[in-house]
DNA sequence: GTCTATACAGCGATAGAC
DNA sequence: GTCTATCGCTGTATAGAC
């Protein structure tokens, strides 16, 4: 099992290639010269390009659904969301140049109202969710869905601005502002 | 002078129809559609479709800068600052719908690092300068570009969200969040 | 299951009549 | 200055050999 079956692997190239060049401007043949396959023979795995889509949303939701389960072991609530704050941090690089891989997908799939737009949603509302179970659990149960949603667009804004200045110190200084924020809205 | 001349009303109806669909998605024979002229008498008065996107990108500078030397006129730096945040709720709906017209844009053109992406920029930095103006002119000199920059982040991250979850609501609670949020840091 | 070859549509861009 | 007609290219999708 060295490698991932031909259809793995056209998932996975697909998933960075539509992350990086958005969904509308990568075509098959793109993804057949990354992934090493002829393009043709994508239709033995998918029957249409939205199909392909539709199996890196799933990848992507199964993906975020392992991310918040490893963040949730072992920890407090307050270092749960500490590890989602982070993550704008560790991932500087890519979002400063491609911003972030939900964001973009969600503002171009809603923009021209494709299929897909709620399966790509339900990807921030599994952030969004989590979110409020932390902030559920370390009390603020009436607002926690109102501090989920806060911080959730504060990533976001701050990811478009870093991606079109091309500056991942802006990601920095948001992760550092936003534990500052989450110090002062939830103290120990 | 009752109708503009056909360059003017096809750079109308591409600045619409590139926030509504993208710059890539639009087609000339949409634009030619909606204007009411053949595809083919474009080029009379545009070199290329990326020649379009700069006079679209240069009007929109235009505007902006028209907008934001109304809102300067009669007005305290922080009533000046509220008709920042205030644009927002006016624009909701269509915010709500196709996302920020210069965050989308800038988005799309940085992603696929083109020519005119710089061009986008510069709308991002009309509002960033404008704004910093704004808090020197309230005494908050050292942190004014911070300050700016985390006004123009916040409702770049609200309007992202409103569009994908499809709800202009948000867009007004950020409003009132931000009013809240400039009584705090630049009270009267 | 993978390949080559190809059909078909739409794109940006051009040429030439009016 | 506007139109129609068309070129060349690229895209998705399909057919059929191996």
């Amino acid at each position: 099992m060295d490698q991932p079956d031909t259809r793995q692997r056209i998932v996975i190239a697909a998933d960075q290639l539509f992350y990086q060049h958005g969904y509308a401007h990568c075509s098959f043949s793109q993804i057949a010269e990354s992934v090493g396959v002829s393009s043709g023979n994508f239709y033995q795995h998918f029957s249409s390009k939205d199909d392909i889509l539709a199996a890196v949303i799933g990848q992507r939701q199964q993906r975020t659904r392992q991310m918040l389960a490893g963040w949730s072991e072992g920890r407090t609530p307050k270092a749960r969301i500490q590890c989602f704050i982070r993550m704008f941090e560790q991932h500087q690089l890519q979002i400063s140049r491609f911003g972030c891989p939900i964001g973009t997908l969600c503002a171009e799939l809603t923009r021209l109202a494709h299929p897909h737009a709620p399966g790509a949603r339900q990807l921030f509302d599994l952030m969004l969710h989590w979110l409020r179970d932390q902030f559920v659990e370390l009390g603020r149960v009436d607002d926690a869905d109102t501090l989920a949603m806060h911080l959730l667009a504060s990533s976001q804004g701050v990811a478009t601005l870093a991606c079109t200045y091309q500056q991942p110190a802006l990601l920095q200084a948001e992760v550092v502002r936003l534990t500052e924020w989450l110090d002062r809205c939830c103290p120990d």
